[in-house]
DNA sequence: GTAATTATTTAGACCAGCCTAATTTTTTAT
DNA sequence: ATAAAAAATTAGGCTGGTCTAAATAATTAC
């Protein structure tokens, strides 16, 4: 299994996540920054590996085989974000980069290792669940978006659906981070824009920022 | 730089150390279980790289950039070998495969941290020395082989000149590592092994086993 | 239903890093 | 000093993964 192939792996994954059904050889190749004939190559190669399904239009969709491989570097690829976030203190918006490095080091002993180590964490830095050894990612947690909070109820913020840089830059000058504690203050349903509470301070949501934030009710506080 | 171009880089620093003068393509070649051919190959563009000064049938060694760079990956290689042993309970003959795939990993803020959550380790699991960020080592300790004991006198156990995991298994089946206490009982001149006391036990050592044990002398206690 | 657009594949090439086989250069032995 | 041995290099080829340019297949627009 070379680097290549796990990223392959990874992105077909994620693609057949959001957008249901196969993913297309432009969506792959557009989502690895590489071209078309490319993809058309390598899909041949990991489709006689049994890796993936592979077909033409109508999309590619991961065997069991492929999907518990790609598990396995996401689990990889999790654990070693919450290992630089918790243990080295990085910032949650620098670690991808690294963690994307990481999650090719060849070791299921490091792996359950580090995942003691670390105290079975169930949900990465940006609140992504965390595949056990298995490949059986946690409950689902039963989360709504922050354009939808509701006043008088406290909540807590655990994941964000957008992890781009660019976002995870914003949260930061927001001083918002998973974890944050969030009340309602004031709904504009004019720009449908929000001000919420964390802590002290107030902040304000814009309509495409509380899209993304995602929000489970906690214990008031 | 690839991880092959560390790999040779670290091949050629090692083999200048202990045989002193330039490393000759055989070496490298055996070293790297590579074939003298492609070590031939690779010379060339490290050499145009101005990372080697390559001269046949003499020796290859390190120009200062390219040694600057394999001290770095030597850096990051025992820094990890010392999360491995300490974090994460490996055992010291089982972490060098990982640290080999760790040391690769490219960010100088990754290693800086790694540095400071390991409380700045100035020696590796093996005791060798790990560099600092600028490449220098630190401090000899005026070590001596297990060979030249004498008798009253505590010895601490800090390092070993063969790292290679049949030793390594060997230490552990005569529950010997880093930092044991010794204190030498009896020599037998006959074939020069030795025993020696550490802790409740008693160890017999040959010839071959004391000349790999590295010592300082202890605090008596 | 044909034309235009979009998605995909093929053909041929490149690069890093490795290989084998053959050859050349240097060193050593006698 | 010459022959044998050792060290190094060259020539040519392979693989994995990528690329560009050209060709083909499917979908969509009208």
């Amino acid at each position: 299994m070379s680097e290549s192939t796990d990223n392959y792996l990874k992105a077909i994954f994620a693609i057949s996540q959001d957008q249901n059904e196969g993913a297309l050889t432009t969506v792959i190749a557009s989502r690895l920054s590489t071209k078309a004939s490319s993809v058309t190559d390598m899909l041949k190669k990991l489709d006689e590996q049994g890796l993936v399904k592979h077909r033409p239009y109508y999309g590619t969709s991961l065997t069991s085989k492929g999907r518990k491989q790609a598990l396995r570097v996401i689990r990889k690829h999790r654990l070693w974000e919450y290992f630089l976030v918790e243990k080295l203190g990085f910032a949650w918006n620098e670690v991808h980069d690294i963690a994307e490095q990481l999650e090719h080091i060849e070791s299921d002993d490091l792996t359950t290792r580090l995942e003691a180590f670390l105290g079975f964490p169930k949900y990465d830095p940006h609140g992504d669940p965390i595949p056990d050894d298995a490949g059986n990612m946690p409950p689902d947690r039963k989360t709504i978006a922050a354009s939808t909070m509701k006043k008088a109820e406290a909540y807590q913020l655990v994941a964000v659906t957008d992890s781009s840089n660019l976002f995870l830059q914003h949260m930061k000058n927001l001083n918002l981070s998973i974890g944050s504690k969030l009340l309602l203050k004031e709904k504009y349903p004019f720009d449908e824009s929000l001000t919420v509470t964390s802590g002290h301070s107030t902040i304000h949501l814009t309509k495409e920022v509380a899209a993304n934030l995602l929000l489970i009710k906690a214990a008031k506080k």
